[in-house]
DNA sequence: CGCCAGGCCGTGT
DNA sequence: ACACGGCATGGC
């Protein structure tokens, strides 16, 4: 009997998430300047408290990258404090912002305009951004096929044994892209931003620390683990 | 009340 | 190259 290879599995159970949760539309920002926002104060953080902090910039006219660039780093803190880590947080977004002033003329777009292996490169250099930030700012602000690997997908696919338990991010994300190579329906961002949401979907529902698979859509998939012969 | 959230960084091994 | 603790606040 033939093995379904682990990336097969992935992409089937990716086609299954979307017909279960359909399209999500994600990210959930108006502009891609809140997205970038958004990705930074979702760091260890839930979505509801970030959600707050969004608003709170959103009232005072601050979600702009004029309105960061004016607002001092100590107001700033006030105004994300629902999201936690205000220190770090506030100085990581002033941060962007100077980044994004001294190389790229204050344009997100001409920040999308560069190749994604020169821009991801010199994001991961900014203080506060690890791969995850930079893939997210990557795929959902500058509409580049970055692969965003969560704290959910690392869940999916080891508990799903998919990839080795101890599996690091590059691996994982390596692997997770492979699931769309040859894949030629719609373009691979596209692909890539309704997995990941589809990912955080299932995940917030059924991938607490403490695994609740019973009526997760993906316990199917568990046969595969179960079913394997004991070495 | 205790656990946890759509990570990242500095430090010690 | 890893593992580990700290970072801050609010939801459930």
């Amino acid at each position: 009997m033939m093995q379904e290879s682990a990336a097969a599995r992935l992409r089937v159970m990716y086609t299954s998430l979307v017909e279960t949760y359909g399209p999500q539309q994600w990210w959930p920002a108006k502009t891609p300047l809140e997205v970038v926002v958004g990705a930074y104060l979702t760091q260890s953080t839930a979505w509801t408290s970030v959600e707050r902090s969004l608003r709170n910039l959103e009232e005072h006219d601050l979600l702009s990258i004029d309105g960061l660039r004016r607002v001092s780093e100590e107001a700033l803190r006030t105004h994300i404090r629902p999201s936690g880590y205000m220190i770090r947080k506030a100085a990581a977004i002033k941060a962007f912002i100077a980044f994004l002033d001294e190389h790229y003329e204050g344009s997100l777009e001409k920040l999308a305009a560069e190749p994604s292996a020169i821009s991801r490169p010199r994001l991961l250099a900014l203080s506060g951004v690890g791969p995850e930030t930079a893939d997210a700012i990557l795929l959902y602000a500058l509409g580049q096929p970055a692969m965003v690997v969560d704290e959910y997908l690392r869940r999916v696919v080891t508990r799903h044994g998919l990839v080795p338990p101890m599996a690091k991010y590059d691996e994982i994300q390596d692997f997770a892209e492979s699931a769309f190579k040859g894949d030629h329906s719609g373009s691979l961002a596209q692909h890539y931003n309704e997995f990941h949401a589809v990912i955080v979907q299932v995940g917030k529902r059924h991938c607490g620390r403490s695994a609740k698979c019973e009526s997760c859509p993906l316990a199917f998939d568990l046969a595969h683990v179960h079913n394997q012969p004991a070495a």
